[in-house]
RNA sequence: GGGCCGUUAGCUCAGCUGGUAGAGCAGUGGACUUUUAAUCCAUUGGUCGCGAGUUCAAAUCUCGCACGGCCCA
């Protein structure tokens, strides 16, 4: 097949006239001897930098003045009356509040105006569409309602867009072709592209934080033998060269103590995690984790810690108030993030759901009666998993602000250190806020004969049915047995912190790139 | 996995108890030299998600499937 043939092939593909009148354009500026498909543009200003530099000037200013700019942008709005138009132009400056009044589009305003550009350009002006990318080279000036604008002197087609973009008033609202054309979703939609900055900002801000502290950002791997650190449902893949199963990490734990043994006494790791279960408003199959260890440190430094570093991360989303505080309002209600943040027992927040006193739920009876109850299957559930199941069928909707649950049974937390007090319960603790988990951390295990036994329980458990049971992983009891120090380490959940700083509803809204079954 | 809802023009949506499809925006042609979702006149555009069934007749009723949303597990 000639390559006349493949294009007239992928043509074919399109039997919609706004398409084949676009196409139609593309060959005309080919035939004019002009690139629909120019290669690069040098470009003098933003839209930001033409309103910070001249945002103040008057007409008169800006007429004597005569600033020269070359700017670029993907055209959003045209209005063409007679022998003068309008062109509106969005790069990435364009986002909310980057102007005020009189139009408040957020777009850079172009002016054309046949006697300045004359014939050929204007004419050349009826081929644009909305969509396509131009670059503008002009000078400043105000409109007679106000509005700074750039009075072209040339306008370049940088890139023809073939296919039309949605409604120009009404956007692109489909939630399904939003998540499958992000694309199209970030062109027309300010508030999708604000929350991923907000995001990129949320990362930024606890990269800071950890760095100031000392902090080492590692990358351990994303493909492990022996898939480890969490409860969960790996994704297996296979390697042919090895011809040996592999896992999608579903935690980088194991790995990250690893290098507490290694001496490096401080590191995080804020990384992709794969797990294989079902897709929900708060589950996607691969989701970003930030993971953080510091030796010497346990758990109660970890939650000072936690409320330090979530403050000030919330701090570049939410102004504080007057008082230092920071509240914001996400899902109809106001989560404040004032501290010290509260602590429960998760014991007693379970007989407080229960309605019982908290000596009740030592009666193994009456525990897997209440489990049973609601809704949890007991059959091979201990004392502790039984209150796991308890506090997150009871409990864990109910805690609307920050709440650090604390007493986590042993059984249910196989890498964490024993309570000194209390054997059967670990150093841990797990950060709810909006009735969602957002951290989890402990004092780590670092007694390489317990950790083996612990290990040798999961593996029990597995036998037993669990299939989110723990597999062994001897060469992580290796590196125990050369000596980790006392450390203390924290999960927390990116996504869903962005999702609770920019009141997002589902994980999807978080995601630039959310999966989805294939169309 | 279960329940409910949705899928109609490029986009946003109408379309009643069955009678063979409409609007706004976008597009096309025209008017207009300072517009702000510009306006005005004219106009093109549809495998009604896919597949069966009922019927003289299906976007509409029934069943199945696909994709999505919400709720539950």
């Amino acid at each position: 097949m000639s390559h006349d043939q493949r294009i007239s092939a992928y043509r074919d593909r399109f039997d919609n006239h706004i398409v084949q009148e676009r196409v139609a354009k593309v060959d005309a500026l080919r035939e004019a001897g002009t690139s629909p498909f120019a290669n690069g543009f040098e470009v003098s200003h933003t839209a930001a930098q033409v309103y910070a530099e001249a945002g103040s000037m008057t007409a008169e200013e800006l007429a004597e003045r005569a600033i020269p700019v070359t700017v670029a942008g993907r055209l959003r709005l045209f209005r063409q009356m007679g022998k003068a138009a309008f062109l509106k132009l969005a790069d990435r400056t364009c986002r909310e509040g980057l102007k005020g009044a009189p139009s408040d589009d957020n777009f850079l305003q172009v002016f054309v105006s046949l006697g300045s550009v004359g014939q050929e350009l204007f004419d050349r002006l009826l081929t644009f569409d909305l969509g396509d990318i131009l670059g503008v080279r002009g000078t400043l000036m105000r409109t007679k309602t106000g509005e700074l604008s750039v009075a072209a002197t040339e306008i370049i087609m940088l890139t023809k867009s073939i296919r039309p973009l949605p409604d120009k008033f009404k956007g692109l609202s489909d939630v399904e072709q939003r998540y499958r054309m992000r694309y199209v979703d970030l062109v027309m939609n300010d508030e999708v592209r604000e929350v991923f900055y907000k995001r990129t900002r949320i990362v930024s801000a606890i990269r800071s934080f950890l760095d100031r502290r000392d902090y080492l950002e590692v990358e351990t791997p994303m493909m492990h033998a022996t898939p480890g650190g969490a409860a969960a449902r790996p994704f297996a893949t296979h390697h042919n060269a090895l011809n040996m199963q592999l896992f999608m990490r579903i935690a980088p734990e194991l790995y990250l103590k690893r290098l507490l043994v290694g001496g490096m006494e401080r590191v995080y790791e804020i990384n992709r995690n794969f797990r294989n279960e079902g897709l929900s408003r708060k589950h996607n199959p691969e989701f970003t984790m930030l993971e953080f260890y510091q030796a010497y440190a346990t758990w109660e430094d970890m939650m000072h810690l936690t409320e330090e570093m979530l403050c000030e991360v919330a701090a570049t989303i939410h102004t504080p108030n007057e008082a230092g505080e920071i509240r914001f309002i996400a899902e109809e209600q106001e989560v404040s993030f004032a501290r010290p943040w509260r602590r429960l027992r998760m014991s007693e927040g379970v007989a407080e759901a229960l309605g019982v006193d908290e000596a009740q739920l030592d009666d193994l009876d009456f525990l897997r009666e209440a489990a049973r109850k609601a809704g949890a299957d007991v059959a091979r559930l201990d004392k502790g998993k039984m209150l796991v199941e308890l506090f997150e069928r009871r409990v864990e909707h109910t805690l609307i602000q920050p709440t650090f649950v604390v007493d986590f049974p042993a059984s249910a937390s196989p890498l964490a250190r024993r309570k000194e007090s209390n054997p059967e319960l670990v150093d841990r603790f797990e950060l709810y806020v909006l009735g969602r988990e957002l951290a989890n951390a402990f004092s780590e295990l670092n007694d390489p004969e317990d950790q083996y036994g612990r290990f040798a329980a999961q593996l029990e458990a597995k036998a037993g049915g669990d299939d989110e049971a723990m597999p062994m992983d001897e060469d992580y009891v290796r590196a125990l047995e050369y000596g980790m120090p006392p450390a203390a380490g924290e999960g927390i959940g990116i996504d869903r912190l962005v999702m609770l700083l920019t009141d997002s509803a589902s994980i999807r809204d978080v995601i630039l790139f959310p999966h989805m079954r294939p169309e």
